[in-house]
DNA sequence: CGGCCATCCTGACAAATGTCCGGTTTGAAC
DNA sequence: GTTCAAACCGGACATTTGTCAGGATGGCCG
């Protein structure tokens, strides 16, 4: 690991959380923290289990032990519970991001990916999930933030997949591969309905040989361009429009 | 394309829709079709801009131009306008799975996948979104019908991959890539807000070339048993328990 | 014991939602 | 022009929802 690449700002590094909303009755600060996460773990079970919309401030406050009118004596409003859920599960920073695990140069690739896939599927289950399901119901800056972050990894990969590989120019498609590294993070949440009766280290470790082929694979030969084909039937993105 | 290959009957051929419930007062079938027509377009795009739950059947009388009343008499209900929208969407048949694709033994393995995430991509954009976000809300028959769809289809991927790789026996890792293929056919809907400034067919050539890799790659060496990691954190699956 | 203040909670409000009753309009057949 | 069923729709229902005002409670200090 050289000192230029361990030193290496990551743009992920640099992201924010979705902003909190203050709230003012309540003073003892222990308390707070208490109330606000027995709110959040009975918000991300039942986001988990009905969806946002679905689940009802009664729910939580029925789950959580906490009356209905006291809730909002420790966050804003429903959205403000979605926030703060997010926050501690999506942009927890005790999950090392690919990125970050690539930075040990002396970790081979396919082990790099081993364990980004086993950690994150290991402590990010819920938060993978609830991401790509919770994504339509933020308000558009906050919309803006998650996408901030996703990208900044996804550069971040790129550079460090654009070393380990030993090439000189940028390469469009190490960012096709990297958002898929980062997409196939979220695999096994968003797929553990099937599948069901193999081990977790078999997939970790099928799928992170498999990955690793695709990376070498996805660089050799001529960057492939644009053919003739038609353009997609529909326009409709998941939550910013594609073609706006 | 031997004949036994091309005659075998695939599992997912055989799988079923979700049932739609019956109405009583409308007579006229061509005018029932029309309304359901409008019906479901402007519920797929509510329910893809703002999820299911949170769209009102206000939201979709307004944009399909159908009086909030006489909505009643086409459709039975808010689950029932879910169900038409999946049937029309996910379980359509124009759009060939990739078993089906690959029962052209002539096409190569990756011009095949690049026709399978091609076609996918144009097509079943809002199926996918719509399939991955809804599931939640979906009553459990329905959620077990659509699983069962995506298993018969993962099943018959393993089959055909291991014809074209000329493997003996069954493999467990080839049961994992079918899994992955399919969820591959889902990534540029579900990401399609990164990536934006590259042309689709980039995006084709480069995953199918790296899919391909990862396919040869997962069956080569020794199948990989679970190590000595420890349990994961949380036991939250998607919607069906995993560990329950 | 009594006062005081942080915390809790009963009960309610307005708004929104899924559903549909029962009347009104339409248009084709005679 | 009359008739009559088919299709439409205004308006309302019971319920649920997010939110909160204002009183009840409890424990600490004197």
């Amino acid at each position: 690991m050289t000192e230029a690449t361990q030193n290496k700002r990551l743009r992920a590094a640099r992201s924010e959380l979705l902003e909190e909303a203050e709230i003012g009755t309540v003073r003892n600060e222990t308390l707070i923290q208490q109330r606000r996460q027995q709110i959040c773990d009975a918000a991300v079970e039942l986001f988990l289990e009905k969806g946002f919309a679905a689940t009802t401030i009664r729910d939580i406050c029925a789950r959580s032990k906490v009356n209905q009118a006291s809730i909002y004596d420790y966050v804003a409003n429903k959205n403000d519970i979605l926030r703060r859920v997010l926050n501690q599960l999506w942009f927890r920073e005790d999950v090392p991001t690919l990125p970050e695990i690539l930075l040990d140069r002396e970790l081979p690739l396919e082990d790099a990916i081993a364990r980004y896939f086993r950690e994150s599927w290991r402590l990010k289950r819920k938060a993978s999930l609830l991401a790509y399901r919770t994504i339509p119901h933020l308000p558009p800056e906050d919309r803006r933030a998650m996408r901030l972050r996703e990208i900044a990894v996804m550069k971040d990969l790129a550079d460090q997949l654009q070393g380990r590989l030993g090439l000189e120019d940028e390469d469009k498609r190490l960012e096709i591969v990297a958002n898929v590294l980062v997409f196939l993070s979220a695999f096994a949440p968003m797929r553990d309905w099937l599948n069901r009766d193999i081990p977790d280290e078999t997939l970790v470790r099928t799928l992170a040989a498999g990955a690793t082929a695709m990376i070498r694979a996805s660089v050799e030969g001529p960057m492939p361009g644009p053919a003739a084909e038609p353009a997609p039937e529909v326009a409709t993105g998941p939550d910013t429009a594609r073609h706006a």
